[in-house]
DNA sequence: CTGAAAGCGCTAACAT
DNA sequence: ATGTTAGCGCTTTCAG
């Protein structure tokens, strides 16, 4: 029951400890007569090495922590395994926490990456002001945000250009003869909330139209905020006649506001997502979404924390992916 | 950049470390006075225990690891939020790890929660017989798997009925007429998968159907298997006139291959689903399934694990919890 | 109530 | 090429 160490390994294959470390961390100084010895003893003791002890010992881990703000969001699943293929290549182990865009919780993942003395860490933040990484930089630990920036700390980012692709499909449904353009916001406290918002202005500014106040509602990037934000905007006197919800999980709830108040598109209401979504779910109608390079993104993001993890040093870098509209039915007027 | 340590902080407060450690883990036998300079010198170096140390030293850790089969999968994520909510009370965090159906992946993650010392481990198997979950059995980690069953070791275990939910879904499918039900099993290596086969055929044996092998294609559990099989069952001389998936993402994948081949349900094919999904989805024209619990697969799960954990002993556990058809109009005959 | 000292399992520097 | 020794940061006897 108690746990096998290197000390019985040693003593059943009558080597030191030191040489049955050296047997299974390098391949060199060790005679081949012991090391069999040692391989048949771990084998047969089922010996696993502890690798609390030993990272205590190397101050050295192969696990990257993913703290992402929302698992039930397949935006951050789909990038989880960019993330992980890169990762596993490299010989490291990926661990996810699921912050769910909760401070105290996100608080609570950093300490635990911290204390768990992880290799590095891949972080979608709560907050751009208010989530701080000190825990981690104080430790040396690298921290490489996705998705999100941070404004308290200058590292690594990988994201897309939100701005400029919010802009472009509200453009789009400009184009498509929407004057009134309802807009579903994310958390405004994150720069990918805030930065889609900013393109969605951009874009009414750019198309001459002006900005109804009323016509932005938050959604809190859930599918229940989405719903309910829809709802809001569907109730409105002057009701819009275009819908722009800036995340996947808020598009489907909107879809469901919109179903459910029996509003049809995209001939009543012309309506653009963002992410891509689920086959089915694109398909049901074929929905215009901004499409981003989630694999990818998470790729990216761990290729620099590991570049970081092994000691290489370089000015933050900031690694802009792009977001491309994808025109489908739901936003294109008959007309 | 050094890690702060507990010495520092003695240091710091002129005591020994020994009663720093006292301060910050029992509340007893200090004195208001050092308690204060210690926890003022805590604050005052930004120290964070090193866990590593700590576990290493006490041999009990409070990260509880999950070891899902699919990420992406809602079905899982849903779960393992049931799992946080419980572990969190309880002053656990959770990690996760994706093994991605792989035995590989999910032996690998196996020995990293091995070897982090976790306190205990939430299990998806990948296989009921291949799967071997003996790394931590050996060194006392307690384990429960959630979803499915192992067939190598006797261990506490979440489910839902499988079979008599399949059999119930087939039972409703002839109700409505079918006569040849296209069956999108998931992978059969898993209780879970071989349940509701069996279910399946149950079902048709009850109704004095017989079982065309043919009918009976493998999904794989994915999105692109199940829109695969049903592509194959959509191609079969003798078409079905029933759709049975057996998982929620094999279901996504069928409607996908109904949608691309023109073939509409109920009215051309009666189609069950399992697993409730996104509401967008389910509301395109509202599919039949059968739903589950899987929140609650995770608080219970997290439940019989923290016992474990906690040291409580008892013969192992199988905690089965209902999952019920939600008859929709996906299946429903006009006639 | 507090401190000194030992040791968790491991690796790395130093001997031999 | 191998063993001895020290020590990573922490907790926990054991003294005082």
């Amino acid at each position: 029951m108690g746990q096998v160490t290197i000390r019985d390994v040693a003593k059943a294959a009558r080597v030191s400890p030191a040489t049955v470390s050296r047997v299974l961390n390098t391949s060199e100084n060790v005679s081949s007569d012991l090391r069999e010895r040692v391989l048949a003893a771990v084998q047969e003791l089922g010996y696993h090495p502890n690798s609390q002890a030993r990272s205590l010992r190397t101050r050295a881990t192969t696990v990257l922590g993913v703290i992402i703000s929302d698992i039930t969001n397949p935006f951050f699943t789909s990038m989880v395994r960019g993330a992980e293929d890169v990762a596993n290549k490299a010989g490291f182990s990926v661990v996810l926490a699921n912050a769910d865009e909760d401070l105290d919780k996100e608080r609570r993942y950093l300490e635990v990456a911290a204390a768990e003395q992880m290799a590095g860490v891949l972080l979608s933040p709560a907050s751009a002001t208010e989530t701080r990484v000190d825990v981690l930089i104080e430790r040396g630990i690298p921290v490489v945000t996705i998705d999100r920036q941070l404004k308290t700390a200058d590292i690594d980012r990988v994201t897309v250009n939100n701005h400029r692709a919010a802009k472009e499909a509200t453009l789009h449904l400009v184009e498509q003869g929407c004057r009134r353009i309802g807009f579903i916001a994310g958390r405004l406290s994150t720069t990918t909330g805030a930065g889609r918002l900013a393109g969605h202005k951009a874009g009414l500014k750019e198309a001459g139209l002006p900005l109804d106040p009323e016509l932005v509602v938050s959604g809190d990037f859930r599918i229940d905020g989405g719903r309910e934000a829809a709802r809001r905007l569907l109730k409105l006197e002057d009701r819009p006649d275009g819908m722009f919800a800036s995340n996947n999980l808020m598009t489907i709830g909107a879809i469901d506001a919109l179903d459910q108040s029996g509003v049809r598109f995209p001939d009543d209401i012309a309506l653009v997502g963002f992410d891509d979504m689920m086959p089915s779910l694109v398909l049901r109608s074929t929905i215009t979404t901004i499409g981003q390079p989630t694999y990818e993104i998470g790729q990216r993001a761990t290729e620099l924390l590991l570049r970081r993890v092994l000691g290489e040093t370089f000015p933050s870098r900031h690694i802009v992916l792009p977001a491309t509209l994808k025109v489908r039915d739901s936003s294109l007027r008959r007309a």
